[in-house]
RNA sequence: GCCCUCGUAGCUCAGCGGAUAGAGCACCGGCCUCCGGAGCCGGUGGCGCAGGUUCGAGUCCUGCCGGGGGCGCCA
């Protein structure tokens, strides 16, 4: 058990004390004592805020609450706690000695980077995680990258706190907008211009020149968009984001999956007929307007085909939980969405959107806005050729989902040190310099079981472990919020914390004494792993050499 | 007009309802007999406005101001 999870047992244990004590009706689930570091180190190692939450049930002040609890855990403190006090309006500070770090350290030593970290906040959760889905008209942009990352990290991140997760691209391959493709692409065969509304860019005509298929505008369209498909999926993968499921929008409708749905809709009362169309009473379930599901010409709408979607994640396949991850730029459609999968009896919490915020890139003069429908987007393959797949992945990464960014495209590319990348990599490529100094030195890191972690007691080397200790936590959190950026901050965090140590913390140095620097070999290794652990759920790569 | 979303340092961004709001860049000043100085250490500087909830609000609620997005028988 973890120094924090003894804690959280004490707390506990020592508050159902009291409330027996007092006659009172207290409990406090172990696992909800909300233990968190101090963000000043005066206040101690550890600290918890029960009593000033639990006063008033309790019928008394904070202060007085916490007098009792802490009268009672001085009295059987928990291993490694060397002081109890109160503090400000009713904080409980616990104050450890440094064993309580070395054990950590030993515990993620032990675990290793497999194991490490794997708060299982999920439960085995079946969750399936749908992003980026843009259409295949054409080369995915910055933005589609950006969301992208976020999708791919959350994935990541739930995978490793106890979800079964599945990743999504729903593949619009159909409707209007591939028809438009094919007239654009045929028109090019024919050496004429593409027709009103369609598709302009170059790889149309790249494609238009090997197609040589029957002058059918779907037949064409299907053909175009499956290349585009492929050429979406290699950019992918160049930064790391692949799916389980490419799913076909074609798929859903041919099935007659949407025909089903649009009568279990009907069987609700929640169909009506009007101007030749067929529409859902979407108004009556928090949407703002009826929405068209079948339009006059007999086609299925956008809608219709997402609420069979939708079915299909929820009740045919199952998913306990479905997040979708969109564009700021489609936030239009969660309403009439929402409100679709509720008329098909679905509890609302079990389907989560998340809006992606607009991203701007400056590039020196030139300033240009991405969205599903921006023209002048840059694509995400000449991104990716300028600064590199881990900086697009980490850049994308440092700021929340919800937090509209701008970034200087200029400034990554010219000045290195604008580019987070370098910094958290230059810690895992001193980490690899340190291996390949200590193997030209002839230094082998010895067994754990006879190296003496407790010689670690330089405040760097402290800090660094304490760093360490937060992943599992981290991880946890970056889960339930799901905010992957979390784990970019912590990344951070630990590689400043690396530098630090590494700057003070000479380890292969002639008059290191042997004991201690196999002591600082072993942090190595632990930082290596959390590096590891963090970035991998990142998406980022652990250069061992730069 | 209605709906969504955002507003934190000069700039780009972090901040589960907790104690004296953090980084990076920029600017000023220190550190290379030493395992990678793309590094380390120090300094300057901030929660759009007004109410409310709370023991406690950058964080939750309401209004206002400002930016972005959306309100199709397009997808």
């Amino acid at each position: 058990m973890s120094v924090r999870d003894r804690l959280a047992h004490a707390v506990s244990d020592v508050v159902a004390a009291i409330a027996v004590r007092d006659g009172v009706d207290l409990s406090v689930d172990p696992e909800a004592v909300h233990l968190e570091r101090p963000a000043r180190r005066e206040h101690g190692d550890w600290s918890t805020n029960v009593a000033m939450v639990m006063a008033k049930d309790a019928g008394t002040n904070p202060r007085a609450l916490a007098a009792s609890l802490v009268e009672a855990l001085a009295a059987a403190p928990p291993a490694h706690v060397t002081s109890v006090e109160i503090a400000g309006p009713g904080f409980i500070n616990f104050r450890l000695d440094d064993g309580w770090l070395h054990d950590s350290l030993a515990d993620l030593l032990a675990e290793g980077e497999v194991d490490y970290a794997r708060p299982d906040v999920g439960h085995g959760e079946r969750v399936q995680v749908e992003f980026i889905s843009a259409n295949p008209t054409g080369p995915i942009h910055v933005g589609n990258g950006w969301w992208g990352s976020y999708g791919d990290s959350l994935a990541r991140v739930l995978a490793r706190a106890g979800h079964r997760v599945s990743r999504e691209y729903y593949v619009n391959d159909t409707g209007g907008q591939i028809r438009t493709l094919g007239a654009s692409v045929l028109a090019r065969h024919h050496g004429e211009e593409v027709p009103e509304g369609g598709y302009q860019g170059e790889y149309v005509t790249e494609l238009a020149a090997v197609y040589d298929g029957p002058d059918d505008v779907t037949v064409a369209g299907r053909w175009a968009a499956d290349r585009i498909l492929d050429h979406i999926r290699a950019t992918l993968a160049s930064v790391g984001i692949v799916f389980d499921e490419w799913y076909s929008q074609a798929s859903v409708e041919e099935s007659g999956a949407v025909d089903e749905t649009i009568d279990l809709l009907a069987e609700k009362g929640l169909v009506f007929e009007q101007d030749g169309a067929t529409w859902f009473r979407a108004s009556e379930l928090g949407d703002s307007r009826d929405r068209v599901l079948r339009k006059s010409n007999g086609d299925a709408t956008y809608l219709a085909g997402d609420l069979a979607y939708h079915r299909d994640k929820f009740l045919v396949r199952g998913f306990d939980r479905v997040i979708d991850v969109f564009g700021a730029d489609h936030h239009g459609q969660v309403a009439s969405l929402v409100a679709g999968v509720r008329a098909l009896g679905v509890e609302p919490g079990r389907l989560e959107v998340k809006l992606g915020q607009m991203v701007s890139l400056v590039d020196g003069d030139e300033v240009v806005k991405m969205g599903k429908r921006a023209g002048n987007a840059i694509s995400l393959d000449s991104l990716v050729a300028d600064i590199g797949p881990d900086a697009t992945r980490i850049l994308s990464l440092m700021s929340s989902l919800d937090q509209a960014t701008t970034f200087d495209l200029a400034a990554v590319r010219e000045q290195s040190a604008e580019n987070p990348v370098f910094y958290v990599q230059m810690a895992s490529a001193r980490i690899g310099g340190v291996g390949r100094k200590a193997a030209e030195r002839g230094v082998v890191r010895a067994p754990l079981a006879g190296v003496d972690l407790s010689l670690l007691t330089h405040e760097r080397e402290l800090d660094l472990i304490r760093c360490l200790e937060e992943l599992p936590e981290v991880v946890a959190d970056a889960a339930v919020d799901r905010a992957p950026t979390k784990v970019t901050a912590w990344v951070r965090r630990l590689a400043g914390c690396f530098h630090g140590f590494y700057h003070d913390c000479p380890i292969l140095a002639e008059d290191v004494d042997p004991g201690l620097a196999q002591a600082r070999l072993w942090l190595v290794e632990g930082t290596r792993i959390g590096l590891a652990i963090g970035l991998g759920l990142l998406g980022v790569s652990a250069p061992e050499a730069m």
